[in-house]
DNA sequence: CTGCTGCATTTCGTATACAATATGCGCTTT
DNA sequence: AAAGCGCATATTGTATACGAAATGCAGCAG
């Protein structure tokens, strides 16, 4: 990869965003721009650029005359989101060609480290996300690619809820296992099929998770 | 709907956008802050705010140090691009339910007026993204609703390049013909296949025209 | 005539300053 | 005692200023 050098709106952006990650910037949260940018030593300017352009991503929310906040958990965001990221790693596979064959090696045993009984939920999501991640590694469209990263992203607050009911992780396994063996037969549209059902059911246990995390239903709206 | 009070910076974003499909701000050229403050009538701060986010999305680039400018036209894109569309599209068919159906008619009527032997390119131009418009209002998944939107936005550069050749335009109305029958018939799994074949089938003719267009091979990259 | 170097100009990137508005608290009034 | 009003404060939204880097041109050398 070539050295990029990067402008400051964008480091922030990328620390924000590994903020986001980390879990030190919660769903709900207010983004107050003094506080935050000393807390990452850089003028007002630069944050509410990155923030802007956070902000258009859906990563954040924007509020006239009342700024920037994490949005809060939404069970609706998970049913729109769930099928969307579903349907792009779907064309993501199906534009990988013949060369995805090669990833159903890497796909299972991938899979088999999401069953390892002594996982803790964050590390079983981790598990899952490098699956996921490796299903779409030969996929050749940069356009697919970075959408589909930024909407994983976005669910990120809600990775790991599922993966804390056994059976959950039992189903989620079983489907990767069709999957990969699909990938594996090179029977790519069957694979992209399956996979949007992956997603689709999965969207299921996380709007049930989210709706015992939120008062109420609209998800967390107070500051 | 209710009465939203937009920010500057979002006021700024949708006048750019304006301007870009109103051709005002052509490929390739570059997007000077201060002569482009001046005529928008506003500050530098919040127009840089308007262009990052508008970077973030991809309808214009921003090279470090050298500012922003309106990409060049690119196959490439146009490669990635049009079947992701594809994809979304035919997503937001099959999420549409039973209610698709009755987009059928509507769908026909839309696609005899493409046909019109008086048109202009750009006419049908239109004439398309209506009748693309229209397969997809009844799809409830706001965010595919509005990566779609968003999408479109990015390849209108691109819109009638294809309208100018009467075999393709022959060939797409027969595309939207088999796409609007499986509509009608219920069969939105198959019509949603329908739409990315169509789509990516539509890359061809596109691509050959940029080509054309861009002098080399990677598109409008002089100032 | 061509290519390079140095300077001037332009334009970006960042920081700071100011104005407008929302929020929270205390006071008054019923 | 509860509710409504108004002021103080804090935070956002916008403008401006300044330093740094890149570009274009002119002049000079080969």
């Amino acid at each position: 990869m070539a050295i990029k050098r990067l402008n400051l709106r964008d480091e922030v952006r990328e620390a924000l965003l590994e903020w986001l990650t980390a879990g030190r910037l919660a769903p709900g949260q207010r983004l107050e721009e003094e506080r935050l940018s000393q807390a990452l030593g850089v003028s007002r300017t630069p944050l509410r650029e990155a923030l802007a352009s956070l902000a258009q991503e859906g990563v954040v929310e924007s509020v006239p005359r009342r700024g920037f906040r994490v949005p809060g958990l939404s069970a609706e965001r998970v049913r729109d989101l769930y099928p969307l990221i579903g349907s792009l790693e779907g064309l993501a596979l199906r534009l990988s060609g013949p060369g995805a064959m090669t990833l159903a090696a890497g796909l299972e045993e991938l899979n088999g480290r999401l069953a390892l009984p002594h996982l803790s939920a964050r590390q079983r999501a981790d598990a899952d996300a490098r699956w996921h991640q490796h299903l779409v590694s030969r996929n050749p469209n940069r356009e697919v690619a970075m959408l589909l990263e930024r909407c994983r992203q976005r669910v990120r607050p809600y990775a790991g809820s599922w993966a804390r009911s056994p059976a959950e992780v039992e189903a989620s396994g079983a489907e990767h296992a069709e999957i990969s063996g699909l990938v594996g037969a090179g029977r790519l549209d069957e694979a992209a099929e399956a996979v949007l059902r992956h997603w689709v059911r999965g969207t299921r246990p996380v709007m049930a998770w989210v709706d015992t995390q939120a008062p109420g239903s609209a998800g967390v709206n107070r500051p």
